[in-house]
DNA sequence: TCTCTAATTTGACAGATATCTATGTACGAG
DNA sequence: CTCGTACATAGATATCTGTCAAATTAGAGA
């Protein structure tokens, strides 16, 4: 139950003897771990943040106002706002006002750890080490 | 609104001219693939499931009973085996009886398919083409 | 068949979430 | 300063979700 360090991949090989079934091969996730990761993921398991970020991200500049982005959707602008809100507080996007308009663009570093920890090369995919 | 191909990254560069703010350089997400690739992300965005997904991935030969899943949480037997269903019905995971024991294990099509979504070359990340 | 264990299903309930309408705030143009 | 537009916040509500207790199914062994 240990909270302080944190590393996503963790390369211990361990063995256990106490289950009816296989040992482990690698370590899997603690518990402060997946708190940590599994609100990154709720973030982007909506269809609407899903396009939003896909939306943004296919913008020149990689960045797009609101205006453009409410268009997209049968929402109105409070419901996309909503979205947007919960995606920067995931860490996923920042924004920036200019002038009359927002902007939001991608954070790319949130993005690749995410992709990472599903790859086939990470634990949760099931590499040795 | 057409539902029928569902490619996951698109090649054409498309610029519309009707925005306030700066064209697409790359197709976005449309709303069915939105639709069809959000139950997946939803899937593990748990921190229960996320834990199962890589107990599974650690345990040798990269399947695990129940019984081995059940004692790593604080959790009923009931509990575990709704988040089992949750990730099975995803496609994430699958399961087979043997005698006594139910065991899991991992579909790494379809965590890789939602790691090269996420990846630095995907549309969703901003990727050009 | 009877019983024990492994796992799932059902039903209930508290808490979270997506959406809307209404309101508030920030900025630019007259 | 006032007005209009862009965006966010607040509050309300219907739906979804995670959890448990209780009941059910499935297999092993006596």
């Amino acid at each position: 139950m240990s909270k302080q360090e944190l590393p996503i991949v963790d390369v211990g090989v361990q063995v256990s003897a106490e289950a009816c079934c296989a040992p482990l091969v690698c370590e899997p996730l603690n518990e402060a771990e997946a708190t940590e990761l599994a609100p990154l993921f709720k973030a982007i398991a909506d269809p609407v943040r899903l396009r939003l970020l896909s939306l943004i991200a296919c913008h020149e500049g990689g960045e797009a106002c609101v205006c453009d982005l409410t268009v997209a959707f049968d929402l109105t602008a409070p419901t996309i706002s909503h979205h947007l809100k919960v995606l920067k507080q995931a860490g996923l996007i920042d924004s920036e006002r200019r002038g009359t308009w927002v902007y939001y663009w991608i954070n790319p570093n949130v993005l690749a750890r995410m992709s990472a920890l599903l790859s086939p090369t990470s634990a949760l995919a099931g590499a040795p080490a």
